[in-house]
DNA sequence: GCACAAACCTAGAACGTTCTAAGCCGCCGA
DNA sequence: TCGGCGGCTTAGAACGTTCTAGGTTTGTGC
């Protein structure tokens, strides 16, 4: 198509099927008050000429958009999950998604600036990085949504995963196989690592283990697992829970290479359930955070905002669950 | 917000700065016609009113929208790298991205519906499963340029990596480094398979390797490798190459298991680089698409093509680089 | 003091929809 | 026969911008 052609636009059709503008509108808005007859030769007339509807005018011209904003970044694999169920959730309440990613060269708050053009009425933020003050200067303008991130701001609603519940539970599980000695690979300064952390704590503490509490610094990555899989190897603990599956995938490799036997040696569990946990040969005992559920959550609350309606909380927190694989088991001297 | 507040318009920033709306379009983009005074004045109340302009009424009115529709899949680790290069090649070119995501509750069909309604000037296809007569309907309306999907359809542009060649390398890479019985694990239905099985079988012909010729079925998952390296044992080769890195994940473990050393016993060669490749433990030899090579052309392209240049070829082939990491190296017993 | 240009500014139309209000038509009950 | 009603249809305004064309001011050269 050139340059110079035009779209078709609600005028062509009408022309076409010689009725007027406004009622090719309410035809194919679906509206009541069109005539069987004229409904038919109008949608005729449509399909024949190619006619799409134009978004940006509709929007233009009607107060509610019925649109979120959604930000998210691409390099994440969970939260291509958290997209597929928001476009769901979105779907099922009649909504549609406007997406803007931010990338290593575009930056969260050019996401968020580039959305506040597009005439959505709420922001879903999945953000690591943008500050607390412009979250909450983004809330006193609009309805704000903020996922997978304990933050306190004032007007920004949060829902997130329970992570200290996350650790509480891997603990748990670790503790009802038979094992006490239980260390924790921490995730330095990660985004929920402190929470996880606290949860790891608490649950030791619970079970009467706190003689036995043991934190590791380790970090997000494969081979900060590595590193401190290492250290763990000059006193080997019979389990270990690691901050994330990515590091966890590098501490199991370093404990097998040392001749140890997961599970029979050590136990080791993640946290994430991500696409490394599931492969074949890593099949790694994991905590899973509950995608549907905080998509399902997310909207809900946005169009509560949008719509007036009451809601009680600022905060939702959404439990995980503990996927059991292959890399827990009893230990053989508990 | 509640609903009822209106959002602030030009009309609010120009009384604010007591000029006429007409100057405060001019200040806002920036478009020379307006005094150093004015400019000032007009940009100060806009801050102080928090003025956002609505990018729907401003495409309404002017013809260029100098906007790309992407449609992308939001599961594909490699479709997140494409949207990063294409959202730099676009900034650099002035133009914006639109973004629409499939999902496995959204197909493309409506994510690609979605877009239509966009007002975008071309469409960027990272699309698998649109059938060649709808993907041929869609160019005959608007500049359609389809990513890393080797399709013929009249009008359609394609940007993809050169897959034959990237097995040329792989086995070159082998070969260079002493192999001779060089076997190689398909793809099964998955999209690039046949390809990639092409040039393995072009490069050992050219080797004089005709009869070491071997092909395995397989297929994308870890647990196909897995399967495929059963059969491997047999009578192992000393290198394979693998459709794709997750095979080769499970292609690894299956070898080590069985006391195989890799590489000394043998070598793999994965296809993607994805982030199995890149995790310490795995750090596997793999052929990388290149993508900023993929998102450059694809832009280039679609601008060409909206604004009327010539441009040659439908098909633009990208070739892919060998990354050598640690799963090859010389044979013990060539 | 005047013509002219340059620089700045503005009124009003236009973009493609939806919405409101009103018009037309045939039919029913009185 | 007439008023009124209900179903269908339409004219025209409105949404928030940009664009065109013209208007006003200021400065400059004679």
């Amino acid at each position: 198509m050139r340059t110079g052609q035009r779209r078709t636009t609600l005028a062509d059709v009408a022309a076409a099927a010689g009725v007027s503008t406004a009622l090719v509108s309410i035809v194919m808005r679906d509206a009541p008050g069109a005539s069987p007859a004229n409904r038919a030769r109008v949608l005729a007339a449509a399909e024949r000429l190619g006619y799409r509807p134009d978004r940006r005018a509709r929007l233009l011209r009607s107060d509610r958009s019925r649109l979120l904003g959604v930000v998210f970044g691409v390099q994440d694999a969970f939260h291509g999950d958290v997209v597929t169920g928001l476009y769901d959730a979105a779907g099922r309440a009649g909504y549609e998604l406007t997406l803007s990613a931010f990338t290593p060269g575009r930056d969260e708050h050019r996401a968020i600036g580039s959305l506040l053009q597009d005439r959505c009425e709420a922001l879903i933020l999945l953000s690591h990085s943008e500050s607390v003050r412009e979250l909450a200067d983004l809330a006193a303008r609009m309805p704000t949504v903020v996922l997978m991130r304990p933050i306190r701001a004032p007007a920004v609603d949060v829902i997130r995963t329970d992570d200290r519940r996350g650790l509480h539970q891997a603990v748990d599980h670790l503790v009802e196989l038979g094992h006490r000695r239980i260390a924790h690979i921490d995730g330095a300064r990660a985004l929920s690592s402190a929470a996880r952390r606290r949860g790891y704590i608490e649950a030791m503490r619970r079970h009467g283990l706190e003689a036995e509490i043991r934190v590791l610094p380790g970090g997000p990555r494969d081979d900060d697992g590595t590193a401190a899989a290492r250290d763990l190897l000059t006193d080997p603990p019979t389990a270990v829970t690691v901050f994330n599956d990515r590091s966890a995938a590098g501490v199991l490799d370093t404990l097998r290479r040392s001749g140890l036997d997961v599970p029979g040696d050590i136990s080791v569990v993640g946290y994430d359930d991500s696409s490394i946990a599931r492969l074949r040969h890593v099949w790694l005992t994991t905590v899973a955070q509950d995608a549907g559920a905080l998509t399902d959550l997310a909207v809900q609350r946005a169009i509560d905002r949008i719509e007036g309606r009451p809601v009680q909380g600022r905060e939702v927190v959404v439990p995980p669950h503990l996927v059991v694989r292959g890399t827990t088991g009893a230990p053989r001297r508990p």
